[in-house]
DNA sequence: GTCTATAGTACGATAGAC
DNA sequence: GTCTATCGTACTATAGAC
């Protein structure tokens, strides 16, 4: 992998498991196996890393919003298991990605905002309400701030995974009563 | 208002305002009109400062409670609209609250821990689910999380009122479906 | 492309006058 | 109870060798 790459990773990891304050260029570097000044050669400051991070998120939400379509068990169902935060790329991303520094905001709720047009367009088009595509998509970025109030704590239970599964099979339930009601 | 109370005020404005980052003891003491020799008089250090502030939300979530529980529009409601932050003591506080770095997540999640096993067993006794229970709390973390992302952007949109008051409107039907499918 | 050394700044906190 | 002055530290970023 790239010094560019492992410094990225690092950054994210830094950022989900110790917060904003904790990612110092220094630190970054020394994760990344890298010294301060290589890390500087290949982002120029710290906003450039920053705005680097927001590129990658940007592009793997673009993939994302295509297998959301093409999910079979439906838009909503998607939505919602994916924002039950299993470990995958994405979400590892999102959740780096909301520690950033308000000096980012800008950047962080354009890129955001994009997406979550298309996704909630696509939940919209399932549903058949705009109320309940509303609340779908609620409860997705609910669960996001669930998973990022304890991401920092580096806590992942024995039973997560588990009661994670229990949680997505009551919430398929409410999706389901949701969808009914929808196409009344 | 005491020179301590002014003092927590300007460190709940800069947290909302502008971000955890912002908020350092010079910013915090110039903005209650107090010199940083002053300010630490009050609080020993800033970790101090911090849980001063914890301490208060923690008070006013206890009111809160009492409040849900006699809420004549029903525990349901009364939690999604209190989401929506409609600029009261209570919404500021844990907005605030939200922006502490995660050296104090530990406390930070004690504390709504505590107050969100309360919630929940309001919403829940008022939907007769537990996975619809779930879902409606999701929904009030959803709106909060929403307006957490922009209010560090100081935008408080000419329509915002109205476009939350016909947000609200859509959640209620909302809730009328989840509340009708639960006395099933 | 990656390093060391260092300049410059901002922050948290202490000491002691008033 | 509030002030000014100051210290130590940690951070971002630059300069220049290799």
């Amino acid at each position: 992998m790239s010094a560019r790459e492992k410094v990225l990773d690092s950054y994210q990891a830094i950022l989900i498991e110790e917060g904003e304050r904790a990612a110092t260029m220094d630190q970054v570097a020394a994760r990344a196996g890298v010294s301060k000044g290589g890390l500087l050669y290949h982002f120029r400051d710290k906003t450039a890393m920053a705005e680097a991070l927001l590129e990658r998120a940007r592009h793997l939400l673009e993939e994302d919003l295509a297998k959301m379509a093409a999910a079979p068990e439906g838009a909503a169902s998607y939505y919602l298991r994916g924002s039950l935060l299993q470990d995958d790329p994405l979400d590892r991303l999102l959740l780096a990605a909301m520690q950033l520094a308000p000096e980012h905001d800008a950047a962080k709720l354009a890129a955001y905002r994009e997406v979550q047009e298309g996704w909630f367009r696509l939940i919209r088009e399932e549903v058949g309400d705009d109320a309940i595509a509303d609340a779908v998509m609620l409860m997705g970025d609910g669960l996001y701030w669930n998973a990022s109030m304890t991401s920092t704590l580096g806590d992942a239970p024995k039973g997560a995974r588990e009661a994670g599964q229990a949680r997505m099979a009551g919430l398929e339930g409410v999706l389901d009563i949701l969808r009914e009601a929808g196409r009344r």
